[in-house]
Formats: structure tokens, sequence, C-alpha cells
DNA sequence: ACCTGAACACCGTTCAAGT
DNA sequence: ACCTGAACACCGTTCAAGT
């Protein structure tokens, strides 16, 4: 890959983070160009459409989950439930702070999450290490599934997005914890 | 309001029922005002826009919601907590079974939920009337607000939407009530 | 190899003409 | 009063020409 070319593809993320972070009001791919300094035929030489650029977005937030996560396998076993939630604060404190990636979340279709199914198998991969130590270890509900995991998280982001009274994303996550402890 | 414009707004909000339950891909307001035996601009007469339309599904929801809750209400105070439960079980379950309006809960903006302002603070207040009988019977964790709710069940609608091995809203509901439990 | 932006296609919305 | 649908506007996507 060309220096330029490289170059040109981290402008258009750049970007598509600072607008996307904007929020609805869409966000049209001739802005995100113009952001990015480039022409609109090289925005979609490096992503083939809006979703895939999206999907992009994704497929980092979910590299950065991972590595918590990592930290957290990394911990000892007998403390798998709580470096599992710890892990789970971090990530949610994370994406709490990236309105863009928050928006591809939950705006994108199927088609987002297709562009980060290898890191989102990690993902799930990591999680069932942690739910498996935690049911030897204790510390989580019995009959708590590492599926529920992005399941749970899914609803807080959700909540992230609206800025309602009463509506608090860390509100959630904790009530969502005390149904995951034993 | 003339007999036919009573009958064809029934008829869009018909359609809509019907394909919005489809899902994405896209419908479009073309097709709804076809399926409807309407013209366009007839769609636009009784719906400002399209958010209006998908705002109305939103509507006409939260009053099934709230009857449900007026049900808990009726109940004996001192089994509050038990009554606001299996309502919100019902209330799932009836959600659950509408991908339309399901649809326009998640993909719809702030517009979709302002159209359904009046019904929405409604439902508040139902809650609220049910958490603080609970405060005093008993069978809610302390803490617990009238606000989470609405939260909360986000969250399980945002699930219902996903089709996925292990994503299950019934699952979340549960998980969840067991953290509103005292 | 990669970039550009005018042109195209699609779909939400409007409005002049009709009943 | 209400309905119709052709026309318009907007924005995602393509592609012929350029470096």
């Amino acid at each position: 890959m060309r220096a330029d070319a490289r170059r040109n593809r981290e402008r258009i993320l750049a970007a598509a983070r600072e607008l996307f972070a904007g929020g609805p009001p869409e966000v049209q791919m001739d802005e995100l160009a113009q952001r990015a300094g480039v022409g609109v035929g090289t925005l979609y030489r490096h992503f083939p459409d809006k979703e895939a650029l999206m999907g992009e977005l994704v497929r980092e937030r979910f590299e950065l989950f991972n590595e918590r996560l990592q930290v957290a396998v990394a911990d000892a076993p007998s403390r798998a439930a709580d470096a599992l939630i710890e892990a789970l604060r971090a990530n949610a404190g994370g994406l709490a702070q990236d309105a863009a990636t928050r928006f591809a979340f939950m705006s994108g279709g199927e088609r987002v999450f297709a562009h980060a199914e290898a890191e989102a198998g990690e993902f799930l991969r990591l999680c069932e290490i942690l739910v498996r130590r935690a049911r030897r270890s204790g510390g989580l509900a019995p009959g708590f599934r590492a599926e529920d995991i992005p399941m749970l998280m899914c609803g807080v982001c959700a909540t992230a997005e609206v800025h309602k009274p009463g509506w608090d994303w860390e509100r959630h996550l904790e009530l969502v914890i005390r149904g995951m402890r034993g």
C-alpha cells in the first residue's frame, strides 16, 4: 500500500470519528470526504460503502474490547468473575466516550458487524474462558452464559445513545452486573 | 374527518405494520403508499414525514404498555413488585411479536419519540406509582428507580432485533428482572 | 497504483391539477 | 376536503479522465 493511500485511509477514519460523533443529523459521504481532504472516489476506494466504513470503527473497537478481556484472562483464575466485571466496566467506559463508534454499533445493520466478525468471535471466546473459570471459582449467577455478555452490553450501549433524564449507562451497567452476580 | 380519509389513514398504518415488519432492506414511502392503495401525496397528508408514521406506531404501542401497567396498578399494593414484573413480561412479549414497532423504536431518532411524548410520560407515571408501592411492600432492589424501567426495556428491545445464536430477549429480560429484585 | 469530481440512481418530499 | 402522481431535491455510489 502506497504511503499516500495509507495516509488517506487514516484521514478518512479520523474524519468518520469526528463527524459520526456529532450524530444524526445524518453525516454525508461528500462531507466525510471533504473533511478527510480527499475526493469521494478515494473514500469509496478504501471502503466499498458507508456500512464498511462504520464496520471498520466497530472492528477497531472490538480490538480494544479484546485487549481488556485479555488483561482479565491474564489475571488469577480464582478472581475471574471480578476480573471479567472490571473489563466490562472499562469497555463500557471506553465506548461511552466514543459517540462515533456507538453510532456505528447502533445504526448500522448486520453488514456493519459482518466486517468485525473475527474480532467479535474472539470477544466471545475470551468471555467463554472467563465465564468458565468464574463458574468454578464463583461470583457469577448460576446459568449465566458467555453469550449473555454481548447481549447485555448491547443494551448498555443503546442507553448511552439516549439523552434523557434518568437514562445513564453506568446505572444500566451496574443493574446488569447485579443480575450477573451469584 | 371524512370517512374515506379515516379509512386511508388506517390502511396506511396497516401497510406500515406489514412492511416495516419485514425490516431492512429499507421500506420506501412509495412502496408503503402502494400497499395501502393510496397515492404518496395521501400518505404525506396523514403523516408529515416518515418519522411521524413510525412515531404513530410507537405511540400506539405505548398505549398498550400503559393498559398493562394500569392492570398492575389496579392490583393490590402489597404485591406491587410482582404485578409490575408481570406487566413488564407481558409488554416485552407484545413488543417481541411486533417487529414493525420494534423497528420504529430502534431506528427512529428523537423525533419518533416526540410523537409519543404524552404516552411515554404516562408510562413513567404509572411506573412511579408501582415502584413507590414496591418500595414499601418489598420485592425490588433498594435504590431501583422508575426511570430505570424504560432504560432497561430499551435494552431488551434492542436484543429482540438481533438474530444471533444466544441472543434471546426473554433471557435478557429475566436477567434484568433478577437485577431489579431485592 | 491511486486520485478526482461530475454524473447517475434512488428515494423522501412537494405541489399543481384533479375529484 | 381530500386525493393523485409527476417533478424535485438530496445523497449514496460509480466511472471516465487525470496524475
